[in-house]
Parts: structure tokens; C-alpha cells; sequence
DNA sequence: ATGGTTGGGGTCCAA
């Protein structure tokens, strides 16, 4: 038996700022699974009751004071899957959720600063290290036959059209060789299929991210593809259409993400 | 040319 499952990743850049455009959203787009990223909120204070009355009862959630915090909210039930810490920081930038058989982990991966070295930038350093021993936990715990679903902030653009300049960006903490070679690695520990280049050939630009120091954000359209929706080859077959809603960072105070929207059959 | 804005928490850090 199959069933269509509609999933976003969203970086929503504090939850608690941004229910009414969660609301807007969910009306508009009626996922059945919503992953968050930057929610900015321990788990005392997340919204439960809100979103919840808004369609999505199951939730799990992790969040810290101030930063990160990752969330996913469903309106089919769902059971805790397998999480840990990464880097050895309790930083709240991973969740993992298990329903009908598939897995669904949902990663925040840290910007890593600005400066694209990591013997002298920590950030830089933390975030290389937390691709890699993702990559291995995958590689050692994961199969590339296992149904599972990885979205999230991924904080890094792979592809040349995943940026509004390659070559000026190829320098630019998010998009520089070293980082595509991570989540290459990261991509390839259990086959991750790219679900939106699925959709969209990579001769055309795709982004998920605009600055929000952009005087006119659509005019400079400077973006870059840092939210991805991955899936491992069992659900390739089954993709059906994916989406990335642009036109959502024109909105009233929006986050400076938009969602990565996949139709999935599962 | 190294700006610019946003959010959370508290008078700065991270993105």
C-alpha cells in the first residue's frame, strides 16, 4: 500500500515570531510533515498548543535558549527515531522521527562562520567535523536500502546554479570546494537522491535563501540553495513534484529561508 | 567596497 506524503523543510527563524506565517502556510500548501530549523526556542516555550491546533498534534521537538532548535510537526503520528549529538554539542540541530517505515532526520548544519579555513576558525572547523561524522554514522548505522528522508538547513549550495555567482561565491563560507566535497560525502554514505534537482535540471537557478541585508531582496535576487529535501533511492520511484516557494520571502516579516516543498508517494 | 538586516536576550552574538 503506497500513500502520497507531502514534506517541507523550512527554516522559520524563530517559531514563536513566525506562527501566523506558519498558519498562512500550512493552509496554503496542507504538508503532512513540517521540519523546522532556527525554531529559537527551548522546549518549555515551543508553541505545542498552537500548532497543534492548527492540524499538526505530533510533534517532536529540540531546542535550546537562543540559537537552533529543530523541530517536526505532523499531522500523522510519529515515533521518536534516532537521534544523537553531533561534535559533541547538546545544540539542538538534529531530530530524527520514524513513520510508515521510513526515517526522517532533520538536520540545522552550522553556518561556519566567515572565514573558509578550519585550523582558525572554529565554526569552520565544527561545522566540516559535524558533516563528517554524520557522513559516518550514516555509512556505519545506515543503508543505502533503508527508507529514510533527510531535509533540513544544510547551510552549503552544492551545484553552480545553486548560487547567484559560482565563481565569486566559490570563495563565500556556503558554497566553496571543501564544503561541496563534505556534503558530497555526506550525500553519497547512503545514496541521497537531491529530490528538487530531481524536478529541476541543473542548468537552472535554484535558490531557498536571500540576505536579508538586500535592499530589495528580489530585485538582487543574490540567493543561494541552502534547504534541501534528500531521499535514499527505495523513494526515488515514488518523487512526485517538488516545489520551492519563492515568492514567500516577499511576504509581511518573513524568515530570510522559504520552504522546500516534496510530493512523495511512500 | 567588506557595507547591509534580523532575531533573541539582555546592552552582543550568530546568521
Amino acid at each position: 500500500m503506497t500513500q502520497n506524503l507531502r514534506i517541507v523543510s523550512w527554516n522559520i527563524n524563530s517559531v514563536r515570531l513566525r506562527l501566523a506565517t506558519i498558519e498562512r502556510f500550512l493552509h496554503d500548501h496542507s504538508p503532512d510533515i513540517l521540519c523546522l530549523q532556527e525554531t529559537k526556542t527551548m522546549d518549555e516555550f515551543f508553541p505545542r498548543e498552537a500548532i497543534a491546533a492548527m492540524g499538526y498534534p505530533h510533534q517532536i521537538f529540540r531546542g535550546i535558549k537562543s540559537y537552533n532548535g529543530v523541530a517536526i510537526l505532523s499531522r500523522l503520528p510519529l515515533e521518536e527515531g534516532e537521534s544523537r549529538h553531533w561534535y559533541g554539542r547538546e545544540d539542538a540541530r538534529h531530530v530524527a522521527a520514524r513513520l510508515m517505515g521510513v526515517e526522517i532526520h532533520n538536520f540545522y548544519i552550522p553556518a561556519g562562520g566567515d572565514v573558509a579555513d578550519e585550523e582558525s576558525n572554529p565554526k569552520f572547523a565544527h561545522k566540516l567535523g559535524f558533516i563528517r561524522e554524520a557522513s559516518d554514522w550514516f555509512s556505519d548505522h545506515r543503508s543505502r536500502q533503508d527508507r529514510m528522508i533527510l531535509v533540513g538547513d544544510l547551510n552549503i549550495a552544492p551545484m553552480e546554479n545553486d548560487v547567484w555567482s559560482h565563481k565569486y561565491m566559490s570563495k563565500i563560507v556556503s558554497h566553496t570546494p571543501i564544503e561541496i566535497e563534505h556534503l558530497a560525502r555526506l550525500q553519497a554514505s547512503v545514496d541521497f537522491c537531491d529530490t528538487m534537482r530531481h524536478f529541476v535540471p541543473a542548468t537552472q537557478k535554484l535558490y531557498s535563501w536571500w540576505s536579508y541585508r538586500a535592499k530589495d531582496w528580489a530585485e538582487a535576487n543574490r540567493g543561494l540553495r541552502l534547504d534541501h529535501i534528500w531521499v535514499t533511492p527505495p523513494l526515488v520511484a515514488g518523487l512526485q513534484r517538488g516545489e520551492i516557494v519563492a515568492a514567500m520571502r516577499g511576504w509581511e516579516s518573513p524568515s530570510d529561508h522559504v520552504p522546500v516543498v516534496v510530493d512523495l508517494k511512500i
